[in-house]
DNA sequence: CATTAATATATATCCTGAATGCATCTTATT
DNA sequence: AATAAGATGCATTCAGGATATATATTAATG
């Protein structure tokens, strides 16, 4: 179970964006500070000004900037915005789809139900809330994380 | 976001294993149901045997059965079983992580806790709930299934 | 209005890891 | 013994995530 690094990376571009709250920010400037490809930031900021998280300028003094409050930016939004695709089973993609008892499965809802609290859990939360804050006003983890061998 | 196919071929033995629960089951008659690669079984079955879902006996009339009641077998445990790992941002493994800014950043605990709420919705329900159970007696998507473009 | 600094976009390549296949064990029953 | 089952390790395939390169486009500026 994972996310891609373009959503890793999507939700760093917003959260420094956040901090900067107004001031216009190059892509090169976030590929310095994160220390990550310039050429992988491209599409990711690419991508989130098609989905209408930032606002880009071209040209000399161009850049980048949130296009609405951090706010009224959900973290939830952010990861669905982001994320290729949500198939966490093979059921879930009508079109690859070749499990011979989905007709009659119950997986699948229940499955779907707990990828729905996943995005609800992170709905409670706006990039506001992530920026600038100290860390221990936030929720601490709850277990010890899960280790494989 | 995803879950493997290992997770879901795991899901499915166990399944049907509940579905015939005290039979014993051969890997061959699953991998004829559900039209899956034989050898691809073998080793989510090996998988499901060390963690102690299931029992194998080998040899002539050997096979596999649930190592407990349907009931006592909960489906987020299943998922922690099987799922190779649950890397969901870089700095979820510090083997890996290479984010500049982990120490301040607290959108590790959100999406944990995210994850928490993803794999405790899965332990809601057991076994027993999806076997047989008739699709209407459990609960329904709560909305449209995300699509990407 | 030409230059330049920025983003936009397409194409290509690399590389990991999931998925699968294959061959050879080991075990247990008859 | 012979047979039918799972156990195990290694090899291979393949998709897709991650990254690089090249070129186009846009807009500010002197």
């Amino acid at each position: 179970m994972r996310l891609t690094l373009y959503t890793d990376y999507s939700l760093r571009v917003l959260l420094y964006l956040a901090d900067k709250e107004g001031e216009i920010v190059t892509i090169s400037e976030l590929a310095d500070f994160f220390k990550i490809s310039r050429n992988h930031l491209v599409k990711v900021v690419h991508n989130l000004g098609l989905k209408d998280y930032i606002l880009t300028t071209r040209g000399r003094h161009g850049g980048l900037k949130l296009a609405r409050p951090a706010k009224e930016i959900l973290i939830g939004a952010v990861v669905r915005a982001t994320e290729p695709d949500f198939d966490l089973l093979e059921c879930f993609n009508p079109k690859t789809d070749h499990c011979v008892i989905t007709r009659s499965c119950s997986l699948k809802s229940v499955i779907f139900n707990a990828q729905a609290a996943f995005l609800g859990e992170l709905d409670k939360y706006t990039l506001a809330d992530m920026a600038n804050a100290p860390k221990k006003a936030l929720p601490s983890f709850k277990s010890i994380p899960i280790v494989h061998s």
